[in-house]
DNA sequence: CAGATACTACTAAATATTTAGATAAAAAAC
DNA sequence: GTTTTTTATCTAAATATTTAGTAGTATCTG
Protein backbone atom coordinates (compact mmCIF):
# COMPACT_ATOMS: atom_id res chain seq x y z
CA UNK A 1 0.00 0.00 0.00
CA UNK A 2 1.62 3.03 -1.44
CA UNK A 3 0.37 5.82 0.77
CA UNK A 4 -2.76 5.94 3.47
CA UNK A 5 -3.44 9.21 2.59
CA UNK A 6 -3.67 8.73 -1.27
CA UNK A 7 -5.93 6.88 -3.31
CA UNK A 8 -5.42 4.33 -6.03
CA UNK A 9 -7.53 5.06 -9.55
CA UNK A 10 -10.31 2.33 -8.37
CA UNK A 11 -10.46 3.58 -4.97
CA UNK A 12 -11.02 7.22 -6.31
CA UNK A 13 -13.68 5.87 -8.33
CA UNK A 14 -15.53 4.39 -5.39
CA UNK A 15 -15.26 8.17 -3.67
CA UNK A 16 -16.10 10.39 -6.92
CA UNK A 17 -19.75 8.01 -6.70
CA UNK A 18 -19.74 8.70 -3.00
CA UNK A 19 -19.36 12.01 -2.37
CA UNK A 20 -22.00 12.55 -5.28
CA UNK A 21 -24.45 11.05 -3.48
CA UNK A 22 -23.35 12.20 -0.05
CA UNK A 23 -24.06 8.45 1.52
CA UNK A 24 -25.00 4.66 0.21
CA UNK A 25 -24.63 1.71 0.08
CA UNK A 26 -22.63 -0.47 -2.03
CA UNK A 27 -25.71 -1.36 -4.22
CA UNK A 28 -26.40 2.18 -4.75
CA UNK A 29 -22.64 3.15 -5.68
CA UNK A 30 -22.60 0.24 -8.17
CA UNK A 31 -25.84 1.18 -9.62
CA UNK A 32 -23.90 4.83 -10.47
CA UNK A 33 -20.91 2.77 -12.42
CA UNK A 34 -20.72 2.18 -15.44
CA UNK A 35 -20.92 -0.58 -17.79
CA UNK A 36 -19.16 -3.30 -17.53
CA UNK A 37 -20.57 -2.80 -13.78
CA UNK A 38 -17.63 -4.90 -11.65
CA UNK A 39 -18.96 -7.86 -9.11
CA UNK A 40 -20.61 -6.84 -6.23
CA UNK A 41 -18.02 -8.17 -4.41
CA UNK A 42 -15.16 -6.25 -6.13
CA UNK A 43 -16.71 -3.31 -5.43
CA UNK A 44 -17.21 -4.31 -1.47
CA UNK A 45 -13.83 -4.99 -1.35
CA UNK A 46 -12.87 -1.35 -2.33
CA UNK A 47 -15.00 -0.32 0.51
CA UNK A 48 -13.19 -2.48 2.94
CA UNK A 49 -9.98 -1.02 1.64
CA UNK A 50 -11.84 2.96 1.74
CA UNK A 51 -12.85 2.31 5.50
CA UNK A 52 -9.21 0.93 6.15
CA UNK A 53 -7.51 4.34 5.23
CA UNK A 54 -10.11 6.57 6.85
CA UNK A 55 -12.31 7.38 3.97
CA UNK A 56 -15.33 6.61 4.86
CA UNK A 57 -17.31 5.72 7.86
CA UNK A 58 -20.10 3.35 7.85
CA UNK A 59 -24.06 3.41 9.78
CA UNK A 60 -26.32 -0.02 10.22
CA UNK A 61 -29.12 0.69 7.54
CA UNK A 62 -32.12 -1.79 6.17
CA UNK A 63 -30.24 -4.79 6.79
CA UNK A 64 -27.00 -3.91 5.41
CA UNK A 65 -25.28 -0.54 5.90
CA UNK A 66 -25.03 2.70 4.71
CA UNK A 67 -21.39 4.44 3.75
CA UNK A 68 -21.01 8.18 4.38
CA UNK A 69 -17.74 9.57 3.24
CA UNK A 70 -14.96 10.36 6.06
CA UNK A 71 -12.68 12.76 4.36
CA UNK A 72 -14.67 15.67 2.05
CA UNK A 73 -14.30 15.86 -1.72
CA UNK A 74 -13.10 19.08 -0.79
CA UNK A 75 -10.41 18.47 1.78
CA UNK A 76 -8.46 15.39 -0.82
CA UNK A 77 -9.18 17.94 -3.75
CA UNK A 78 -6.69 19.66 -1.99
CA UNK A 79 -4.06 16.81 -2.16
CA UNK A 80 -4.70 16.25 -5.80
CA UNK A 81 -4.83 20.29 -6.79
CA UNK A 82 -2.17 21.06 -5.40
CA UNK A 83 0.30 18.40 -6.45
CA UNK A 84 -1.35 19.06 -10.01
CA UNK A 85 -0.55 22.93 -9.54
CA UNK A 86 3.13 22.40 -8.91
CA UNK A 87 3.96 19.20 -11.16
CA UNK A 88 1.92 20.92 -13.89
CA UNK A 89 2.19 24.84 -13.68
CA UNK A 90 5.18 25.30 -11.53
CA UNK A 91 2.92 26.35 -8.51
CA UNK A 92 1.29 29.46 -10.44
CA UNK A 93 -2.28 29.90 -10.14
CA UNK A 94 -2.32 32.56 -13.34
CA UNK A 95 -0.54 29.77 -15.29
CA UNK A 96 -3.13 27.33 -14.55
CA UNK A 97 -5.95 29.91 -15.47
CA UNK A 98 -3.58 30.72 -18.22
CA UNK A 99 -4.11 27.15 -19.58
CA UNK A 100 -7.26 26.37 -19.06
CA UNK A 101 -8.06 29.68 -21.06
CA UNK A 102 -6.29 28.58 -23.87
CA UNK A 103 -7.70 24.74 -23.75
CA UNK A 104 -11.30 24.92 -22.12
CA UNK A 105 -14.20 27.08 -22.98
CA UNK A 106 -15.02 28.86 -20.47
CA UNK A 107 -18.46 31.12 -20.43
CA UNK A 108 -18.64 35.00 -19.78
CA UNK A 109 -20.41 34.24 -16.38
CA UNK A 110 -17.13 31.80 -15.48
CA UNK A 111 -15.65 35.09 -16.32
CA UNK A 112 -17.56 37.42 -14.33
CA UNK A 113 -17.16 35.40 -11.31
CA UNK A 114 -13.85 34.99 -11.63
CA UNK A 115 -13.17 38.74 -12.18
CA UNK A 116 -15.41 38.93 -8.73
CA UNK A 117 -12.72 36.59 -6.87
CA UNK A 118 -10.06 38.36 -8.29
CA UNK A 119 -11.51 41.56 -6.76
CA UNK A 120 -12.59 40.17 -3.41
CA UNK A 121 -8.96 39.55 -2.87
CA UNK A 122 -7.55 42.25 -4.10
CA UNK A 123 -9.76 44.15 -1.47
CA UNK A 124 -8.52 41.91 1.32
CA UNK B 1 -1.22 -2.53 -18.90
CA UNK B 2 -3.93 -0.20 -18.22
CA UNK B 3 -4.00 2.85 -20.44
CA UNK B 4 -1.50 3.77 -23.35
CA UNK B 5 -1.88 7.44 -22.77
CA UNK B 6 -2.17 7.55 -18.86
CA UNK B 7 0.81 7.57 -17.06
CA UNK B 8 1.86 5.40 -14.04
CA UNK B 9 2.85 7.26 -10.93
CA UNK B 10 6.40 6.10 -11.43
CA UNK B 11 6.29 6.43 -14.90
CA UNK B 12 5.61 9.71 -14.38
CA UNK B 13 7.82 10.72 -12.03
CA UNK B 14 10.34 10.00 -14.95
CA UNK B 15 8.89 12.26 -17.23
CA UNK B 16 8.63 14.85 -14.77
CA UNK B 17 12.23 15.33 -14.42
CA UNK B 18 12.93 14.98 -18.61
CA UNK B 19 10.45 17.38 -19.06
CA UNK B 20 12.54 20.32 -16.70
CA UNK B 21 15.57 18.66 -18.06
CA UNK B 22 14.35 19.05 -21.70
CA UNK B 23 16.34 15.62 -22.74
CA UNK B 24 18.95 13.85 -20.73
CA UNK B 25 20.78 10.53 -20.29
CA UNK B 26 19.00 7.71 -17.75
CA UNK B 27 22.16 8.75 -15.18
CA UNK B 28 21.22 12.31 -15.97
CA UNK B 29 17.55 11.65 -14.54
CA UNK B 30 18.76 9.87 -11.90
CA UNK B 31 20.88 12.58 -10.28
CA UNK B 32 17.82 14.56 -9.91
CA UNK B 33 15.82 11.49 -7.86
CA UNK B 34 15.48 12.12 -4.16
CA UNK B 35 17.03 9.71 -2.12
CA UNK B 36 16.94 6.87 -1.72
CA UNK B 37 17.91 6.74 -5.26
CA UNK B 38 16.45 3.33 -7.41
CA UNK B 39 18.92 0.84 -8.86
CA UNK B 40 20.08 1.85 -12.66
CA UNK B 41 18.08 -0.82 -13.89
CA UNK B 42 14.72 0.10 -12.16
CA UNK B 43 14.88 3.53 -13.86
CA UNK B 44 16.19 1.88 -17.46
CA UNK B 45 12.92 -0.24 -17.19
CA UNK B 46 10.61 2.66 -16.81
CA UNK B 47 12.59 4.40 -19.70
CA UNK B 48 11.69 1.26 -21.85
CA UNK B 49 7.68 1.44 -21.00
CA UNK B 50 7.93 5.41 -21.75
CA UNK B 51 9.40 4.36 -24.62
CA UNK B 52 6.99 1.83 -25.66
CA UNK B 53 4.63 3.97 -24.98
CA UNK B 54 5.83 6.27 -26.82
CA UNK B 55 5.70 9.26 -24.15
CA UNK B 56 9.50 9.13 -25.19
CA UNK B 57 12.31 9.20 -28.23
CA UNK B 58 15.90 8.78 -27.99
CA UNK B 59 19.26 9.34 -29.69
CA UNK B 60 22.84 8.12 -29.77
CA UNK B 61 24.71 10.06 -27.40
CA UNK B 62 28.29 9.29 -26.34
CA UNK B 63 28.06 5.06 -25.80
CA UNK B 64 24.40 5.82 -25.04
CA UNK B 65 21.26 7.12 -25.68
CA UNK B 66 20.35 10.37 -24.67
CA UNK B 67 16.15 10.14 -24.00
CA UNK B 68 13.88 13.61 -25.12
CA UNK B 69 10.29 13.87 -24.54
CA UNK B 70 7.50 12.86 -27.41
CA UNK B 71 4.87 14.33 -25.88
CA UNK B 72 5.17 17.88 -24.48
CA UNK B 73 4.31 18.90 -20.60
CA UNK B 74 1.78 21.07 -21.40
CA UNK B 75 -0.12 18.30 -24.07
CA UNK B 76 0.17 15.80 -21.08
CA UNK B 77 -1.04 18.60 -18.31
CA UNK B 78 -4.45 18.87 -20.70
CA UNK B 79 -5.40 15.25 -20.12
CA UNK B 80 -4.64 15.59 -16.28
CA UNK B 81 -6.17 19.15 -15.57
CA UNK B 82 -9.49 18.81 -17.49
CA UNK B 83 -9.90 15.60 -15.79
CA UNK B 84 -9.46 16.79 -12.40
CA UNK B 85 -11.42 20.14 -13.46
CA UNK B 86 -14.15 17.87 -14.41
CA UNK B 87 -13.65 15.54 -11.22
CA UNK B 88 -13.06 17.89 -8.59
CA UNK B 89 -14.50 21.33 -9.29
CA UNK B 90 -17.48 20.14 -11.73
CA UNK B 91 -16.01 21.10 -14.63
CA UNK B 92 -15.81 25.02 -13.80
CA UNK B 93 -13.15 26.29 -13.95
CA UNK B 94 -14.19 29.49 -11.66
CA UNK B 95 -14.68 26.76 -9.08
CA UNK B 96 -11.27 25.88 -9.16
CA UNK B 97 -9.93 29.92 -9.08
CA UNK B 98 -11.98 30.38 -5.83
CA UNK B 99 -10.87 26.50 -4.63
CA UNK B 100 -7.06 28.29 -5.03
CA UNK B 101 -7.53 31.17 -3.90
CA UNK B 102 -8.97 29.79 -0.21
CA UNK B 103 -6.08 27.54 -0.47
CA UNK B 104 -3.04 28.42 -1.74
CA UNK B 105 -1.74 31.67 -1.25
CA UNK B 106 -1.65 34.23 -4.33
CA UNK B 107 0.58 36.86 -5.30
CA UNK B 108 -0.16 40.46 -6.28
CA UNK B 109 1.74 40.27 -9.31
CA UNK B 110 -0.29 36.83 -10.11
CA UNK B 111 -3.73 38.41 -9.35
CA UNK B 112 -2.84 40.53 -11.86
CA UNK B 113 -1.98 37.96 -14.39
CA UNK B 114 -5.14 36.41 -14.25
CA UNK B 115 -6.96 39.70 -14.23
CA UNK B 116 -4.96 40.55 -17.68
CA UNK B 117 -6.07 36.77 -18.72
CA UNK B 118 -9.76 37.49 -17.91
CA UNK B 119 -9.71 40.65 -19.73
CA UNK B 120 -7.79 39.28 -22.72
CA UNK B 121 -10.74 36.84 -23.40
CA UNK B 122 -13.29 39.18 -22.31
CA UNK B 123 -12.02 41.71 -25.76
CA UNK B 124 -12.75 38.42 -27.53
C1' DC C 1 45.59 -5.77 -24.09
C1' DA C 2 43.46 -6.74 -19.19
C1' DG C 3 40.58 -5.09 -15.97
C1' DA C 4 37.33 -1.73 -14.57
C1' DT C 5 33.41 0.93 -15.73
C1' DA C 6 29.21 2.60 -18.02
C1' DC C 7 25.55 1.43 -20.40
C1' DT C 8 21.55 -1.33 -22.34
C1' DA C 9 18.56 -5.46 -22.98
C1' DC C 10 16.35 -9.16 -21.20
C1' DT C 11 14.24 -11.49 -17.59
C1' DA C 12 12.08 -12.27 -13.41
C1' DA C 13 11.07 -11.33 -8.54
C1' DA C 14 8.54 -8.41 -5.35
C1' DT C 15 4.83 -5.70 -4.39
C1' DA C 16 0.45 -3.24 -5.17
C1' DT C 17 -3.91 -3.15 -7.12
C1' DT C 18 -7.96 -5.07 -8.94
C1' DT C 19 -11.15 -8.65 -9.45
C1' DA C 20 -14.11 -12.01 -7.85
C1' DG C 21 -15.20 -16.81 -5.81
C1' DA C 22 -16.91 -19.29 -1.69
C1' DT C 23 -19.34 -18.92 2.40
C1' DA C 24 -22.64 -17.31 5.65
C1' DA C 25 -26.47 -14.78 7.52
C1' DA C 26 -30.55 -12.27 7.11
C1' DA C 27 -34.48 -10.87 4.68
C1' DA C 28 -37.84 -11.37 0.93
C1' DA C 29 -40.65 -14.05 -2.13
C1' DC C 30 -43.24 -17.69 -3.05
C1' DG D 1 -41.44 -23.01 5.76
C1' DT D 2 -38.53 -23.64 1.80
C1' DT D 3 -36.27 -21.25 -1.83
C1' DT D 4 -34.38 -17.20 -3.65
C1' DT D 5 -32.27 -12.86 -3.15
C1' DT D 6 -29.51 -9.42 -0.87
C1' DT D 7 -25.86 -8.27 1.80
C1' DA D 8 -21.30 -8.69 3.78
C1' DT D 9 -16.80 -11.03 5.09
C1' DC D 10 -12.96 -13.62 4.11
C1' DT D 11 -9.83 -15.39 1.04
C1' DA D 12 -7.33 -15.82 -2.97
C1' DA D 13 -6.61 -15.44 -7.99
C1' DA D 14 -5.47 -12.33 -11.75
C1' DT D 15 -3.30 -8.44 -13.31
C1' DA D 16 -0.50 -4.22 -13.17
C1' DT D 17 3.30 -1.87 -11.45
C1' DT D 18 7.71 -1.46 -9.49
C1' DT D 19 12.16 -3.08 -8.52
C1' DA D 20 16.29 -5.06 -9.68
C1' DG D 21 19.50 -9.08 -11.03
C1' DT D 22 22.19 -11.12 -14.84
C1' DA D 23 24.39 -10.95 -19.03
C1' DG D 24 26.43 -8.79 -22.83
C1' DT D 25 28.79 -5.09 -25.21
C1' DA D 26 31.29 -1.05 -25.77
C1' DT D 27 34.30 2.29 -23.86
C1' DC D 28 37.74 3.82 -20.82
C1' DT D 29 42.08 3.37 -17.87
C1' DG D 30 46.29 1.90 -16.97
Amino acid sequence: MRNQNELTRGEEEIMHILWRLGKGTISNVIELMAEPKPKYTTVATFFKILENKGFITREAKGRGFEYIPAVEREEYAKNIAKNMLHSYFDGSVSNMVSFFSKHENISVQELDQIYEIIEKIKKQ
